[in-house]
DNA sequence: TTCATCCTTCGATAGTAATCGAAGTGTGAT
DNA sequence: ATCACACTTCGATTACTATCGAAGGATGAA
């Protein structure tokens, strides 16, 4: 009828929940199984093969084969700024999935994001570390600088192991608390792993909340003022 | 579940086709009625009273009552921008209304929208129009300079007749093959019919084409060269 | 080969939402 | 007062789609 593109298609293959719930776990920039983006999304494999169809078919995401998994990522960073775009609305209408509660404070100070550390205290390590010029944000993504690698090297993290991963060293992954980003990566989540070795913070079980020790926050702080 | 807004709420708003198509009409930036947007959509009053009352609800449009019309416009800049990376995507994996075939040159160099001439000869009047000073475009749409009606006068327009009518004189619509304003309102309407009457152009039937003879566009071209 | 794992396809069900005709409400014009 | 118009509500229909159980490949491991 009318001329142009098709808005609605796009949009209604980002209006089901558990697509939506899918597609913002692929925000991270990993690429993750049918089976993870099935519990991320809360449905059965069935179901998330049945939206990851759809969303392949709509050329929203990529699927990648690797032995018996099939790896999806988003299929753009246009997508990325679709959902940015979408959460800042929905955000300013009140459109919010779980109320902030009384524990609230912790969570948006330091969390899990996967296997990295997420929250006021990830933006302030990925900060940290870009003012120290340890590692570089360019359009191709996140370097590390030959200063990042000394440090790592210091800091007691085998980059070489961690190379040999498939998994690039460094990305970024954008907090949805702070609305900014974080580190993640191979590298963000060797930092975290890091982190615990030391004594610095614990998860905090049943729950997503890292809890720094008083002694390892300082230290952290120390960290990231360079 | 999961924290953060809830996107797909948001996504699903802008995801069924009558009500995308109602937001890319209000993308010009002015209010438009429910009439007109049920119009723009292809569908009755009745449903598009229950899409609007839908975007209202969930903030993507902001109504403003006026005599007995309702005027709706958009809730935001953010709504703009995430209707123009949608079609950045929509356009990207192909997802387009209509084919771009091989009589897709004709349509995107002069074609009717409803009653009026859009393409790239539709932009090309209403740049004519503005360049020459006979239309100003203001915050509060566009509208006629004395020398426009001096113009509308010897070009064989009545305008009074067309101020008789309810509808607006002038409007500027979105052009998506051209993404540029082109004149829409009771005057672009005339416009286009006087082209009609004066034998410069003739609609090709069956098709939306509007088909410039050789002498008629040569003196379009003077028009719009004020 | 046999088994386990990852994922998909098929089929049935249930819930949701778009659509429009008909009727109702409110506003402005004659 | 009467009419016309703009819009909404109601009700019924239709169509779609998300969901999952069950079963069927496909891949890798033992």
């Amino acid at each position: 009828m009318k001329e142009g593109p098709d808005i609605a298609r796009v949009a209604a293959l980002l209006g089901d929940p558990a697509r939506a719930n899918m597609l913002t776990a692929l925000m991270g920039g990993r690429a993750l199984t049918a089976a993870e983006l099935a519990q991320e999304a809360g449905v059965t494999p069935q179901t998330a093969s049945s939206h990851l169809a759809k969303l392949e078919a709509g050329q929203i995401v990529v699927p990648r084969k690797q032995g018996r998994h099939r790896y999806f990522t988003l299929s753009g960073p246009d997508i990325v700024e679709a959902l940015e775009v979408l959460m800042g609305i929905a955000n300013r209408v009140g459109h919010n999935r779980v109320r902030t509660g009384p524990k609230d404070p912790e969570l948006r100070k330091a969390r899990v994001c996967y296997d990295h550390l997420a929250g006021d205290m990830g933006v302030a390590l990925f900060d940290g570390l870009i003012k120290g010029k340890l590692i570089e944000n360019t359009v191709n993504g996140v370097v590390m600088t030959d200063a990042g690698v000394a440090f790592a090297d210091k800091f007691g993290i085998d980059l070489e192991a961690l190379r040999r991963k498939r998994r690039p060293l460094c990305r970024e992954c954008l907090d949805w608390s702070a609305r900014q980003s974080h580190l993640a990566g191979s590298f963000g989540a060797a930092m975290l792993d890091r982190f615990y070795e030391l004594g610095w913070a614990r998860r905090v079980a049943e729950s997503r909340i890292v809890r720094f020790e008083r002694d390892g926050e300082r230290q952290f702080r120390d960290l990231v003022n360079f």
